[in-house]
DNA sequence: TTTTTATATTGACTTTTATCGATATATTTA
DNA sequence: TAAATATATCGATAAAAGTCAATATAAAAA
């Protein structure tokens, strides 16, 4: 579970978000992403350890660049966290009177 | 946009994630909450205000209980939301060397 | 080899968030 | 009506997170 707290963390800020609209389905390095964004390079650096550290996108060096993808997979991982973790009990809790 | 940086907020927190496996697709008390956690009443009420504003919950209150629930449509909104925000560009870029 | 360029790290500061004790509100029970 | 119960709100505090300027690192270009 703490595995997914990252990964929502991670999508709970809306640079963050905001860098994975201008990544879609490509591979975008550092320098492009700062074009499009208002914020300084460190912080750019620092939303992008976070984004790698949980999983939602992974990084490449090539020479002085760093290029950077969206993780395809992390939108089923998410709905499969629901499936197996909170939609799949047939436990029945009780009401708070009884 | 902001909706969604609202719902991963609200996502990520490991209170919050054991909350929704415990709700389930049943509807469940406060009360009943309480027993399956170790906070307080008060920061329990502090998180289950954050699921609601953000639309990941639903509350209903009935005499001095409030009965809560999970919008069930939660996963297919997120889904969406990258489809449409994310992965739906045909834009290239270019890189950074050009 | 010196300079430039791309990115990462550090340290400081500020804002946000999680938590709790105390208290308020509202409903039910005795 | 008084006491008990369920939940919400307030105020304080501590921890976490976002941001930046300065600096470090490492690769490329001159």
């Amino acid at each position: 579970m703490k595995d997914y707290v990252k990964i929502f963390k991670a999508l709970g800020d809306e640079n963050r978000l905001k860098i994975l609209s201008i990544i879609g389905r490509q591979e975008v390095c550092a320098c492009k992403l700062l074009e499009y964004l208002e914020i300084g390079q460190p912080t750019l650096s620092h939303h992008m350890k976070i984004l790698c550290d949980s999983g939602v996108v992974t990084a490449r060096k090539d020479g002085k660049w760093t290029h950077y993808k969206i993780n395809g997979d992390i939108i089923s991982n998410i709905s499969d966290y629901f499936k197996n973790n909170v939609f799949n009990k047939s436990e029945i809790l009780g009401c708070c009177n009884n």
